[in-house]
RNA sequence: GGGCGUAUAGCUCAGCGGUAGAGCACCUCCCUUACAAGGAGGGGGUCGCAGGUUCGAUCCCUGCUGCGCCCACCA
């Protein structure tokens, strides 16, 4: 068969004999950060154009990551890693979110300690051993904020173990966290610049509460679920005869202000400008008429109350109906009597509900409204949605507080109409999540509120002269000069003030607030770009090139970049928006912890390793949710243990030059012809951010590369047909591995990397993406004859496997039928499929162009025939 | 109630004016010296429903229905 000529000479390679997956995540981990494959070298860059820079989102450490985020992550990387082989220098940086709400609760529970910003800070403190989180520690801000930062530097070592792990090729050299110094100067730097253009402001107005963490959120924080509650039929005495109201929280007829009906309503109208008394409390309250009354609702006559729900906000300031507060911070019926609560019936009945949380003082209404015959039949039950805290578990309220706000064209159409110009400046993938931005902006009913009355958060940067009575006069705050960030003002003292003026009348003192965490993660592309540290820098990596993440937080992570920049660099903050889908459980689900319905990523990704998991990743497009389901990762798993044995095989006939004037075979030809167009198909994908169809137009042509031509092919690179044959087979196997591991490096690194160290020198993932002057001349060759050859394989294995013989079996002569454009075509690689097809004798092409495809009938020899 | 998406084989998804595709699962076969976490072959679909446009519709248009997500709905 093979004389010394043909046989191949000892290939230069470092092959191994078994190949396995196991392992290469750490060699390739430690490989990669060792020899710095991934950073970012301004140096190398002249201009803007040759940067692709990416915004990705900083995780919440104190959360957990889930399959979902390893899918989107991977995504972004697909990007970056094809622009990085287009030969961009790719800005790839990682951030921690560690500071806000999150990390505060996760220290609460962990350590069992609660921040008591009135303690004095004890240098000595250590944490209770053994945590009691119903009993929790008090300790001081600076103790409080110490555990934070501790527990946050080791969330964040795990999320980067992960991270490394699924093989982001983000530059660690670059990574923020939003509570470090410098992004603290970000954040306060650009807050003290909306101050300045009157983008911020400080404003007492009704805010949406939350009673378990005592703080202020925002709407785009808030999360509409259902609550169960029940129609109350409440009588008010109006002045001839009982008018009734119907409302789920009869707890708050102290703190009517007013009944409000349609003015449409015949029912009411001969009430409105007439007043009513409420039963129990006695207090007199107008009945007026509002356009925003339902006269369909409940009995067409709503009880406003400051405040119950946003309508009731909408009537107070519409109607300037008066504050009559009686639920506190705390979530707790206000302890003293107010004073519009006059007689001592009245003061009685309140008396009852002093200090009650609103659940309890709910119930004592209602016992009290039944005794006093206010109360008209039973409560009937209902189901109604509440505004949430989407972290929080009880319904918000809404209490009258001093908070500051970022203008986002909740108040302002002109403002609004510009933000959603800004949306159309993006382009968005996939199309349709534009639509997600434009109703989020255009329904905006309100500024956008950043404070928040909490501990481990960037400082609101201001002070507060205080009067000669020792009142803050809060419209003229004091603000530090920006080369003095980051400051505490609950610390530090303004310029021209003693620290002991603080508190005191003609003194000062300081914002005691934070910001929310969306306030600063809304800079990420400022805090990572080094705006205002490094100019050059950021120059050349702003606006950023592609942004992504779930569609989950369009409305606030990618909103409040868009406000930011809009303000701050008059830009979007990025040109692309990728946005990804959801995992969901098997049965469409969202997955969330309560329904137990999580799959942790760590578990997914040692069982079918980082590539595998990838190649899962990569099959779900941008925007479509993805039902979990591990068979699929089986089939990753298949196709990075098929890069690695058919690697090694095609390295093993000695296939490792890839030079193109080898080429001369019809069969290789084709097969290269084939590749240029996928070549073509998948760098035209992934310039579209189109990463689902580069892989799957890749991966169907490796298929058939190692299922046909490959095996079409393995004699004649033996040497089966003389030198030049073999040689054809070998240069051909050899370009085509060469192009086939590049374009899959984006997908599966780890293989394709161990693969490129067989044979080649460097890191896989810093060759040049491949292009068709690779293929040589046969990249002009027409696939077709392949696939007709492919068709005739096909057809003599079905011939095998229907006799239900080995695939060695030796066929004695064959009948080839098929159409004639099709057979003209195989029959010049008659050679190569007598080879694969073990035909001693002769294959007869018989011409049937009736045929719909290629059928084979065979002599077969059979060992008792 | 408004918006968006989606509906193709048991499952996950491609296709998108010209006689239905892939992978998984299933069935049959093959231990073949790259690969048994493999290989070969095969069965399986009135392309959600009803209209319309067209010579022709899974594909375009209209309506309906189911599912999912976002927003609104707290009297």
């Amino acid at each position: 068969m093979s004389d010394a000529e043909s046989t191949p000479a000892a290939p230069a390679t470092r092959v191994p004999d078994q190949p396995a997956l196991e392992g290469l995540e750490a060699k390739w981990g430690r490989i990669w950060e060792e020899q710095g494959i991934y950073r970012f070298d301004r140096s190398a860059v002249a201009d803007r154009a040759q940067v692709f820079s990416i915004d990705t989102p900083p995780p919440t450490v104190s959360g957990s990551l889930h399959v979902g985020h390893v899918f989107s992550y991977t995504h972004t990387d697909t990007i970056a890693r094809f622009q990085r082989m287009r030969g961009k220098e790719v800005f790839y940086p990682m951030g921690w979110d560690d500071n806000g709400l999150p990390t505060e609760r996760r220290v609460q529970n962990y350590f069992g300690v609660r921040c008591d910003p009135s303690l004095p800070h004890d240098p000595d403190f250590t944490p209770p051993e053994k945590p009691d989180p119903k009993r929790q520690v008090p300790i001081s801000r600076q103790n409080f904020i110490d555990l934070c930062e501790r527990l946050a530097q080791d969330d964040e070592s795990a999320f980067e173990a992960l991270w490394r792990k699924v093989g982001l090729s983000v530059d660690w050299r670059l990574t923020y966290t939003t509570i470090s110094d410098d992004t603290r100067a970000v954040s306060q730097r650009a807050f003290l610049r909306n101050l300045a253009r009157d983008e911020a402001y400080l404003s007492e107005a009704p805010t949406m509460w939350d009673v378990t963490f005592q703080t202020a959120v925002a709407q785009a924080e808030l999360e509409a679920r259902d609550y169960p509650g029940h129609f109350h039929r409440v009588a008010f005495h109006g002045p001839t005869g009982p008018v009734h109201v119907e409302t789920t929280r009869p707890e708050l007829v102290p703190a009517c202000v007013a009944l409000i009906a349609h003015p449409d309503d015949a029912r009411y109208q001969p009430l409105f400008g007439s007043t009513v008394r409420s039963p129990l409390f006695d207090v007199e309250v107008p009945v007026l008429a509002h356009p925003a009354a339902e006269p369909d609702k409940g009995a067409g006559i709503a009880m406003c109350c400051t405040f119950g729900d946003l309508t009731d906000v909408q009537w107070w300031r519409e109607l300037a109906l008066p504050t009559r507060t009686v639920v506190g911070r705390d979530g707790r019926v206000l302890r003293e009597t107010p004073e519009w609560v006059g007689t001592d019936a009245a003061r009685a009945a309140y008396a009852q509900l002093a200090g009650k949380t609103v659940f309890s003082a709910r119930e004592q209404v209602v016992g009290l409204l039944r005794e006093s015959g206010d109360l008209a039949g039973d409560p009937e039950p209902t189901q109604r949605k509440a505004n949430f805290f989407e972290k929080g578990d009880k319904p918000l309220e809404i209490v009258s507080t001093r908070q500051w706000y970022i203008r986002n064209g909740g108040r302002d159409a002109g403002l609004r109409r510009r933000l959603v110009d800004r949306g159309g400046e993006i382009r968005w993938i996939p199309e349709y999540m534009r639509h997600r931005y434009d109703n989020w902006v255009g329904g905006l009913n309100g500024d956008w509120l950043i404070s928040r009355q909490r501990f481990f958060g960037v400082a609101i940067p201001v002070w507060y002269r205080l009067d000669g009575d020792g009142e803050p006069v809060y419209d003229s705050p004091i603000v530090p000069a920006e080369d003095a960030l980051p400051v505490d003002p609950t610390s530090q003292s303004p310029a021209g003030y003693d620290e002991d003026q603080r508190g005191k009348p003609n003194g000062f003192i300081g914002d005691p607030d934070v910001m929310d965490t969306w306030a600063t993660s809304s800079l990420t592309p400022h805090i990572a770009g080094g705006w205002e540290r490094d100019p050059a820098l950021f120059d050349l990596v702003f606006p950023m090139d592609l942004n992504t993440h779930a569609h989950d937080i369009i409305r606030t992570w990618l909103f409040s970049r868009v406000v930011r920049a809009h303000f701050e660099n008059d830009s979007v903050p990025w040109t692309h928006a990728m946005i990804s889908g959801f995992v969901v459980d098997p049965d469409r689900k969202k997955m969330s912890k309560s329904k137990g319905n999580v799959v942790v990523p760590v578990d997914i990704l040692d069982k079918f390793g980082a590539d595998a998991v990838r190649w899962r990743a990569a099959t779900a497009r941008p925007g479509a949710d993805s039902p979990f389901d591990e068979s699929q990762m089986k089939v990753g798993r298949r196709l990075a243990m098929k890069v690695l044995n058919a690697s090694k095989f095609v390295l093993g006939l000695g296939a490792v030059q890839p030079s193109p004037s080898a080429v001369r075979e019809p069969v290789d030809c084709a097969l290269l012809g084939g590749l240029d167009v996928v070549l073509r198909q998948a760098t035209e994908a992934f310039e579209a951010f189109d990463y689902t169809s580069a892989l799957e137009v890749t991966e169907r042509f490796f298929w058939s590369f190692c299922d046909d031509y490959l095996e079409l092919v393995k004699e004649r690179a033996y040497g089966s047909r003389g030198a030049d044959a073999a040689a054809s087979a070998r240069a051909t196997l050899a370009i085509a591995l060469s192009v086939q591991l590049r374009l899959l490096a984006p997908f599966l690194p780890y293989v394709t990397d161990e693969v490129w160290s067989w044979w080649r020198e460097g890191s896989i993932h810093r060759q040049p993406w491949p292009v068709a002057a690779e293929l040589g001349s046969a990249a002009a060759a027409s696939p077709d004859l392949l696939d007709a050859v492919a068709g005739v394989l096909v057809a003599l294995r079905g011939a095998k496997s229907q006799a239900k013989v080995s695939m060695r079996t030796e066929i004695s002569g064959a009948e080839v039928r098929g159409p004639a454009g099709t057979l003209a075509l195989a029959r010049r690689a008659d050679a190569d499929l007598r080879a694969v097809g073990r035909v001693s004798g002769e294959l007869v092409y018989t011409s049937d162009d009736s045929a719909d495809g290629v059928t084979v009938d065979a002599d077969l020899v059979t060992s008792d025939a």
